[in-house]
DNA sequence: TCCTAAATGATAACAATTACAATTTAATGA
DNA sequence: TCATTAAATTGTAATTGTTATCATTTAGGA
C-alpha cells in the first residue's frame, strides 16, 4: 500500500511506464509544472509519449488523489505529487512558487466559519503573494 | 476618491457606459460570475456589447484592483468586485460559491512563513471545499 | 500464452481567451 | 461648443489549453 504502484492498482489503474515516468517526475520537482513542461521534460527519455497521454494521466492521477491540480490564474493549470497540506507562495514579479508545509492556527475560525456558513469543510487551497527574495532585493 | 468612476479616472481609464455596466452588474452580484455569464446577463439591457469587451473590460479592472479573479479548477475565471479580503467556500457537489467575510487569526503563522520563505506576503487566496447545507442534506 | 478491457498516441474538435483592424467615443483644450 | 486625439468598443479571426475520437498497443488476469 506503500510505493506508486501499489497505489494504482489499489484504484484499479494500470501500471504504465508512461505513468509512473509522469509521477516520478512530479514526485522529484519542485516546480508545480504544467502539462507543457511535464511533456516537453519527459519526451527526452520517452520519445514516444504524447503530449494527450499527460493530459489523461494528471486528470487520472488527480481524481485518485495522488496528485494536487491547481490554477494560480495563469492560463495553464499546475500539477503538484506533494499530497501532505501545504500552502503555496507565489511571487506576483517572477512567478515562481514556494512550498510552505507548516501549519496555520485556525481550527477555531474554521469551526465558526463552518457554523456561518452551513458548509462541512473538508480541504482547503491556500495561495499566498507576495514578492520572493530575489526580487524584492532588486 | 470613492464612486467607481472617480476610481476609474484615478486610473486613467475611461468612464464608458459598457464599464459602468459591468462593474455594477458585478458589485450587485453575489455569485461570482465567469465572463460568458456577465455577458448573458448585461445584453438584455446592452444588446450592442460584445464579449470582447467584457473580457477587456474585466482584465482592465483586474489590473486596475478593482476587482478580483479567480479560478476554482473549472475552465473559466470568475469575477468579483467585493475587494475586502474574504475567503469562498466551494461545494464539490454542486459547486456554489459563497463568501464568508470573517478573520482568521493566522498573524503569527504568516510571519513564521514569511520568516522561512524570504517571501514578503502581500495578499492571499483563501478557498475551503466541502459540501453546502444543501448537498449535505440530500 | 491468450483474451479483454484499459491505456496510449496521433490528430481533430472544442471552448476560453486574445489579437486585430475598422469604427466609435470620451476627454481635453481652443 | 466644437475639433482633435488617444483610448475603447465591436465583430471576427487567430490562438491556446484541453478534451474527444478512434485505431493501435499493452497490462493484467485466466
Amino acid at each position: 500500500m506503500n510505493t506508486f504502484s501499489e497505489k494504482l492498482r489499489e484504484k484499479k489503474l494500470k501500471v504504465t511506464p508512461q505513468r509512473l515516468a509522469i509521477y516520478s517526475y512530479l514526485a522529484n520537482s519542485g516546480a508545480h509544472p504544467t502539462v507543457e513542461t511535464i511533456y516537453n521534460d519527459i519526451r527526452a527519455d520517452f520519445p514516444s509519449m504524447s503530449i494527450a497521454t499527460v493530459y489523461k494521466t494528471v486528470a487520472a492521477l488527480r481524481d485518485a488523489g495522488l496528485v494536487r491540480e491547481f490554477n494560480i490564474s495563469e492560463d495553464s493549470n499546475r500539477y503538484d505529487a506533494h499530497m501532505d497540506e501545504h500552502a503555496h507562495i507565489i511571487c506576483t514579479k517572477c512567478h515562481c512558487i514556494e512550498d510552505y508545509y507548516g501549519s496555520f492556527d485556525m481550527g477555531e475560525d474554521i469551526c465558526r466559519m463552518e457554523l456561518a456558513s452551513g458548509f462541512s469543510i473538508e480541504s482547503r487551497d491556500m495561495n499566498f503573494y507576495g514578492l520572493c527574495e530575489k526580487c524584492r532585493d532588486k
